[in-house]
DNA sequence: GCCATAATTGAAAGTGATTTTCAATATACA
DNA sequence: TGTATATTGAAAATCACTTTCAATTATGGC
């Protein structure tokens, strides 16, 4: 599913006019053999470990043509940083967030997905994507 | 329901020992009788056309003290603006937002509310709040 | 009202995250 | 191989806020 990934992304390049280039095949590995929900900042760290050479503004820039390409989705908890996750085609989750130690659940439902397309078909709007997130404090932040 | 909060607002700040001020009042005032869901800059526009003295530091600090008090809440589409709506007590509501237009419609649905929190407990967390955002079409951009 | 104390204000400088610029370099294709 | 074009890294720029600071303004006691 990694290599899956890789591919969708390589024709991405090549349908785009792109080019594959030695950062972007490093970025992508990293990426993909990472936790979900890193942020920036925290993969950036990740990559300058083992590749000293690359520059902040192409992690930035490879980031959103994962996005664009739809092998990865970018997401915001609130605290000021962006993360991306990889994500598999078709497949969608939502978040529960521990306010307390900063633990993220990813959770799927499909009684609430059917119940949004209900409530968006009310006021005659097409839903493309969703956002859920519930915050909160996890078991053991619950003292 | 503006004076209540007006009134909600003023306990607010005597009980935290703050001062009622011309500029905040004058804040509180283009706020609530403004357009839900405006970015700060927008509702410091709005303000400006009419109050050319008050600044733009005042109104971010302004912002955050009615968030405080619990008469607004901060919003976030993802389009890097933060936004406040004013807010009666207890009462909340998720967002459906249309990508071609910027429409933004308001909904309340229980059954969502029980289903997410019934998702939360089967994980052991407690739920403080939760933001859910529908993104799509609305009727007139479906075209 | 008048004073003293402490909160508030506006302008400007400072932040932090992300983007852009630009000259050098690398890739793709003829 | 050559050439056109995309990409890169570093540094500067931008954007949305936040903080600083000296001047101003409320508030409570007298």
């Amino acid at each position: 599913m990694k290599q899956a990934k890789k591919k969708i992304f390589q024709e991405f390049i090549a349908a785009k006019g792109l080019k594959s280039t030695r950062q972007r095949d490093i970025i992508l590995d990293v990426f993909l053999s990472s936790d979900r929900h890193l942020s920036i900042e925290e993969l950036y760290l990740k990559l300058r470990a083992k590749h000293p050479g690359i520059g902040y503004a192409t992690v930035y820039r490879t980031l959103k043509l994962f996005a664009e390409s739809g092998i990865a989705r970018e997401i915001h908890f609130g605290d000021g940083q962006t993360r991306y996750e990889h994500l598999a085609a078709g497949e969608h989750h939502d978040h529960l967030v521990c306010t307390g130690c900063g633990t993220i659940v990813e959770f799927e439902n499909e009684a609430i997905e059917q119940l949004q397309d209900e409530i968006a078909a009310g006021y005659g709007f097409l839903i493309k994507n969703h956002k859920l997130e519930l915050y909160g404090l996890c078991a053991k932040c619950r003292g």
